[in-house]
DNA sequence: ACTGTTTTTGAGCGATCACTCAAGTTATCA
DNA sequence: TGATAACTTGAGTGATCGCTCAAAAACAGT
């Protein structure tokens, strides 16, 4: 996973692949049939560590719109240059704009990824709404679409040379950006 | 230019630009010295017609401000699907994302292009605050920040199967943002 | 200890990669 | 028209790509 998320799925060879995980191609095809299936494993892998992330940030706020908004500076400390992540860019988004015209099977899944991330983070703000933390004409599907993508141009971002506290300047506009959603007490 | 935009760097084969240019490889060695040398080319005429484009959005508006919502609005369209362009994602980032682990030299040279559109919105906005648009206090610089990454996730958001309608909604929603940040009257 | 099954190994497959260069063609002079 | 220069051609280079499979090794059951 690790290699496919720093170098993607075309820069990772089948003997960079051998070397990490310490197999022969025998066995890796034996396990994983082909290139495709195991990117497609190492991508659900990181997919569902991801969602793990998430709910973790959640699990430590009372409030939904606290955790994602922790959530968002939580990115930013592990996009920040100089951390031991493979890539500060996202995996699935790397994906997306690597094979969507090269790779459909692959495109699919990283597709069905983001709907699945838009889903949840729609479900969580209809959640805050009814919970009074957002203002009560907030369009949520909406809402989760932009700050996706805001999370999306957040980690894009990082990937430039750019000293960390930028990225962290950025985190706390995007932050701010959803105080304007909350309700008016 | 746009071989490479919609299959990125490593996605296209020379068998693949020999045909889009209706060239043979030693013309084309003899011409541009290596792929990376012709894909450098490529990206150096992308940015400079993104440039072009947005210089044309901000003369058709008196308002800077203005000038820069439109810019998002029209991104959006054209970053919608069933559009003609190769990708909806950006290929600057695309490139940044593919490159940055794999291609030192290809990296660097998304990451000044980057560097130069921060710049040039920094510049747009300090002049913006000069003509009174923005607020007095307004930090240019982390504003171009955040601009830069609303678009960059704006355009890998569109990358995504997605109805175009929905595309344009982000769009509002990032230029609405931006009057967050107007000198109040 | 012996047999049958499962797993691992790594040399090597055909295909394709980016790229080269001698030979051929075209353009530009007098 | 003929000599020279500039450019184009495409078969072919070695390297590397993803992948296969017969043989060897490890394991499991009796």
């Amino acid at each position: 996973m690790n290699l496919f998320w720093e170098r993607g799925y075309a820069g990772a060879s089948m003997k960079q692949i051998e070397q990490a995980l310490d197999m022969r191609p025998g066995s890796i095809y034996a396990t994983f049939g082909s290139k495709d299936g195991l990117f497609s494993e190492a991508l659900a892998a990181y997919a569902q560590r991801s969602g793990l992330e998430l709910r973790e940030h959640l699990a430590g706020n009372s409030s939904i719109l606290d955790g994602l908004q922790e959530h968002l500076r939580c990115i930013a400390r592990q996009a920040s240059p100089g951390g031991e992540s493979p890539s500060r860019a996202c995996m699935v988004v790397k994906t997306l704009l690597e094979a969507s015209n090269t790779n459909a099977a692959i495109a699919n899944q990283a597709n069905s990824i983001l709907n699945a991330i838009e889903q949840a983070l729609t479900d969580l703000l209809e959640q805050a709404k009814l919970q009074g933390e957002l203002a009560p004409g907030t369009h949520c599907a909406r809402l989760a679409r932009l700050l996706q993508a805001q999370i999306i141009g957040l980690r894009s971002f990082a990937q430039r040379e750019i000293r960390s506290e930028q990225v962290a300047e950025l985190a706390e506009d995007m932050a701010a950006m959803l105080d304007h959603y909350r309700a008016r007490h």
